[in-house]
DNA sequence: GAGTGGTCTAGACCACGTA
DNA sequence: ACGTGGTCTAGACCACTCG
C-alpha cells in the first residue's frame, strides 16, 4: 500500500509521508491538485476520516490547501520581500503616502491601506511597553495594507492618549507630516527603538484580517520608539503573513574574526 | 451550552473559541489544566470526535498541548532570547567554543551541541546559493545545539566541497580557529553576507530533530557569504523553533523625518 | 444534478504513563 | 489496573460550486 519508506507510525501518518514525499519530489507539482478524499481512500484502502486525517497534517504544515468542491492543491509560495528599515538614513518625505505605498507602487504593484482611528484600552502587551497605568487609555492607528487587492501585513501603532490628545495623529487619514514629525513636534522626538520579532501561529482574528489559510504562521515585530528621557511614546505592532514574506537584507563589512559561527 | 459569544459556524469550532477564551482570560491559567476529553463531551453535550476537532484546532494554533495520559495544557511560552549577530565588530575568540557556547555559559545555561560531518548533495537551496553545478558535493557541518539539555537550534553550514578539501573544516569538532578563518586563509575570506529570515511550518524532520510539538513555526535564518570576488563560500542555515526565541535587537540612533510609519 | 470537501455521530480497540 | 488521549471504521447529512 503505502511504499517501504516509512513503514513506522500510524497509517494517516504513513499516507501524509507519502503524499509529502510525492509532492516535494514533484510527482504532484506546485499548484498541483492531489487526488481526491475518495481516490484516496481506494488507493490507500483505508477509511475516508484515515486519508482526512493525513491530508489535514499536510494542510497544518502549510504544505496543500483545500479548496471546496475543487479538492486539494499544492500551495505556492511566491513570497513577497518585507525589508525592514534597519537603518536611520534620511528618507524621501512623501505626504499622504508612508514608505510602504512609495515603494511598492515604485515595483509596479498597486498598495492600498485602510486605516481606523480608535481610542482603547490598550492590550496588556502594549500597556506594558508603553508603561500605562492601569485604566490609562491609548490611541491605536490599525491599519491594513494590501498590494493588488490581497491583505500584505496589519501595521497597529498605539500612543499613550496623554500625549497625543487632540493631535493630527487622532485623524482617520494618513498625516502628512508623518506622525513621527507630530510626535516631534509636540515635544516627543523618538531617539531610540528597540525591536522584537516573534513567531508564532495566528489568532483567529488575525488569521481573518489578513486572510490567512490554516498551517500559516505570522511573524510579529514589534517597535517601541523611546524619547531621549526613555519615555516609551509609540508601539507599532506589525503582523506579517508567513507566507508571503522574506525578511531580507545584507552586511557588506567584513567578518570579525570571530569563532566558527558568525549566525548562531 | 456555548455561551452568547461567537455563536456562528461549526460546533467544534464554538467549542474551540470557548476554550480559547477561557485560556486568554485566565479562566484556565498558563500551565493549567483543560477539562478531559470525557468531561468536555459531556459539558457541550457532543460526540467526542466532536470535541477532539475543537482541540486538535488550538493544537495547531501552538495554544494547548496534549500530553498522555495526562491531559490536555496550556502551553506555557517562556521564550528564550535569540541575537543575531548583526554588526561585524570583533569577538573574543575563544577555541573550542564558539559564541552560542560562551554567550550561554555566562548566563548560567548549560550549552552543550552535537557536531556532525558530512559530504553530502546539498539540497537544492544551499546549491542554489553556492553556485554549485549539478553533482557538485558540498561539505555540511551540522550541529543541533542545546540548552539545559532541550534543543535549541539548529545550524547547518555547508561549504563547496572544492575549496575546503582537506582543511579542518572536514573535523567532526570544533575548529579552534573558527572556520571562517579557515577560509581567510585558504584565500576565500568573506567579507560580505546575505540574510534572509523565513518563517514557515517546520517539516517532519525538523520538528524531530528539534523537538518541537505541533503548532510551533520555525525562523529559518539562511545566511551566504561571500568574498570580495562575489564567490559564494558558506551557507549557513539556522532553524529556530518559534516557541524558543524571539528575536531581539535595539537601535540608538535618531529616526529620520520619515513619513506616518517606520516600520512598514 | 453531481461531485467535492465539511461536519457530526456511534462505537471500538489500542498505547502509554501513573498509581 | 485504570484512565488518558490516539487511532480507526462505519455511515450519515450538509454546503458549496461547477457544468
Amino acid at each position: 500500500m503505502v511504499p517501504s519508506t516509512a513503514r513506522r507510525g500510524p497509517i494517516y501518518q504513513q499516507i501524509a509521508d507519502d503524499l509529502r514525499a510525492r509532492i516535494i519530489d514533484g510527482r504532484i507539482p506546485r499548484g498541483g491538485k492531489l487526488p481526491t478524499e475518495a481516490e484516496l481512500t481506494t488507493e490507500y484502502e483505508v477509511h475516508r476520516q484515515t486519508v482526512r486525517s493525513a491530508l489535514s497534517l499536510l494542510v497544518n504544515e502549510g504544505l496543500i490547501y483545500s479548496s471546496r468542491p475543487q479538492g486539494y492543491f499544492v500551495r505556492e509560495g511566491e513570497p513577497m520581500y518585507y525589508r525592514p528599515q534597519r537603518e536611520f538614513r534620511p528618507q524621501p518625505a512623501s505626504p499622504e503616502m508612508d514608505r510602504f505605498m512609495t515603494e511598492h507602487s515604485d515595483l509596479g504593484r498597486h498598495p492600498t491601506q485602510t486605516i481606523e482611528v480608535s481610542v482603547v484600552e490598550p492590550p496588556p502587551e502594549v500597556a506594558e511597553r508603553l508603561q500605562l497605568k492601569p485604566d490609562e487609555l491609548a490611541v491605536a492607528r490599525r491599519r491594513v495594507r494590501y498590494l493588488d487587492g490581497e491583505p500584505y501585513n496589519t501595521n497597529d501603532s498605539y500612543y499613550p492618549i496623554a500625549l497625543v490628545q487632540g493631535s493630527e495623529i487622532m485623524n482617520p487619514a494618513d498625516v502628512a507630516r508623518g506622525t513621527n514629525q507630530v510626535l516631534t513636534d509636540l515635544g516627543y522626538e523618538q531617539v531610540r527603538a528597540f525591536d522584537e520579532f516573534y513567531v508564532r501561529m495566528p489568532t483567529p482574528e488575525e488569521a481573518d484580517r489578513l486572510g490567512l489559510g490554516p498551517g500559516t504562521p505570522v511573524t510579529c515585530h514589534v517597535c517601541t520608539g523611546t524619547t531621549a528621557d526613555d519615555l516609551p511614546v509609540r508601539v507599532a505592532i506589525n503582523v506579517l503573513p508567513g507566507d508571503r514574506h522574506v525578511v531580507v537584507y545584507e552586511r557588506a563589512k567584513p567578518y570579525a574574526n570571530d569563532p566558527d559561527d558568525p549566525e548562531g
